[in-house]
DNA sequence: AGCGTATATTTACGCCGTATACGTACACTT
DNA sequence: AAGTGTACGTATACGGCGTAAATATACGCT
């Protein structure tokens, strides 16, 4: 330390933005997978998919775009990392007992009711879930998203079901919470300060004639189901796909 | 046309990729949205989504990518031009009849399968209309798609449903078909080429020890449901959400 | 034939992901 | 305490991206 304490004499053209070194970075310490996840979501969650870049991430942590490289192997890693992001929260939510079999239904109930809440505290990751789900086949998914998945068939298996009643299951659970909160996110708010719903809702950008009866439910459409209609929604198709043959 | 014909004289330099002009663009007449929109689905169809870039567009179509400006303002409208497309492609296969009250049922199976089959046909394209859904709100979103909604919405109504009970089975109906497609569409396959089935879905990349039920239930996993499962989901959805208070 | 408008090109800017090469700090041996 | 290997972060550079602005070209009309 001592060989640079008079580093003002030595060459301070870069006075006002000073080398700044690693052991110096100011309020942030080391980096880790862990923060700059965190990180990611946070930005994501604040100003959308598309504000996140390597460059700005790496602002938001004090640190240059290229260190992110060691946490992420690539941009895609990193979207992949905030899909992992979110299972882990819900993993939180959930717990990690394993559950009897007598109350699969439940659980299940449980389980997408849980979903539900941490997609909407993270509406603008949603998206990513449908999107990597398409990209990354499954066995390269996060390790988060792939323990959630078991859970889901072991809790199945459990309950008494062969393996492939147990697939059909687990396909049409997937499905529905997938879109049930897609579709309950979707944005019907054109302009939010407009008093006027009809306006809110930019209403008056529909072709007048041509979509009279869209027109007329828009309203109706904006609202949400909830929680309530997701179980709902997944009673009856538990009932179809577990039921007969 | 005559003041150019000694071409050859005034300055060849750039002879080998010689000025093309737009009368000479080859085997391409002028550009068009259906063109620009029907090259782009194409694009993506073929190369992903990740591949479909203005310039590449316009190199497609033989034209500078700054030309497409003028058929889609921007790059997101250029996707919600694919969106557009494919519920263009959606309507000419269900025809533009309205239906009678009697068989809503049934016509929203179809609708149903005829989504299922585009989408199927477009896989690269269906993350869009989960992404756009959330990005765009309602009463922007491309004319086709307001057309779509308006013909399911129609159908309901029709069939003696008041507007808050239309637009919850709207929303079931949405969700349901969109989560299907994706859950069918979900990459399982980690290397095509393959022969034995454990590795070619990529299970020696999964933690050996955790996540033993996903480890043996992924072949069944793989499996798909198919438009039958589809409509078997859709029909329980419906005895839901059409009946009770 | 000539003009006005629709159409396409040119050029340029700032941001992006990331390959490569290079510093620097820390843990551990000796 | 000095030296060294390694984990961590930086510097620099490249090609591609979306797109604003200015410019060139072609076509429909009179």
């Amino acid at each position: 330390m001592a060989n640079d304490q008079a580093r003002g004499r030595k060459k301070d053209d870069e006075a006002a933005a000073p080398a700044r070194r690693a052991s110096d970075r100011g309020r942030y310490g080391r980096l880790s997978r862990e923060r700059v996840l965190a990180s990611a979501l946070d930005l994501v969650d604040r100003d959308g998919l598309s504000a996140l870049s390597m460059r700005r991430l790496g602002a938001e942590l004090g640190v240059e775009a290229m260190a992110l490289y060691r946490y992420a192997a690539s941009k895609d890693a990193l979207l992949d990392g905030l899909v992992e992001a979110l299972h882990l929260e819900l993993e939180e939510r959930l717990g990690s007992e394993t559950v009897t079999a007598s109350d699969w239904r439940a659980e299940l109930g449980r389980i997408a009711r849980a979903t539900y809440d941490v997609c909407l505290a993270h509406p603008q990751v949603v998206p990513l879930l449908s999107t990597r789900m398409l990209a990354v086949p499954l066995a390269r998914r996060p390790l988060a998203t792939l323990r959630h998945h078991e859970r889901v068939i072991a809790l199945l298996e459990a309950a008494g079901f062969d393996s492939v009643r147990s697939a059909a299951v687990f396909r049409a659970f997937t499905a529905w919470v997938l879109g049930y909160v897609s579709v309950e996110l979707q944005a019907m708010v054109d302009n939010p300060e407009e008093p006027d719903p009809a306006f809110r809702l930019g209403l008056h950008h529909m072709p007048p004639q041509e979509l009279p009866r869209l027109r007329a439910a828009a309203p109706a459409l904006a609202e949400q189901g909830g929680p309530e209609g997701l179980v709902a929604g997944l009673d009856a198709l538990l009932d179809r796909f577990t039921g007969e043959a």
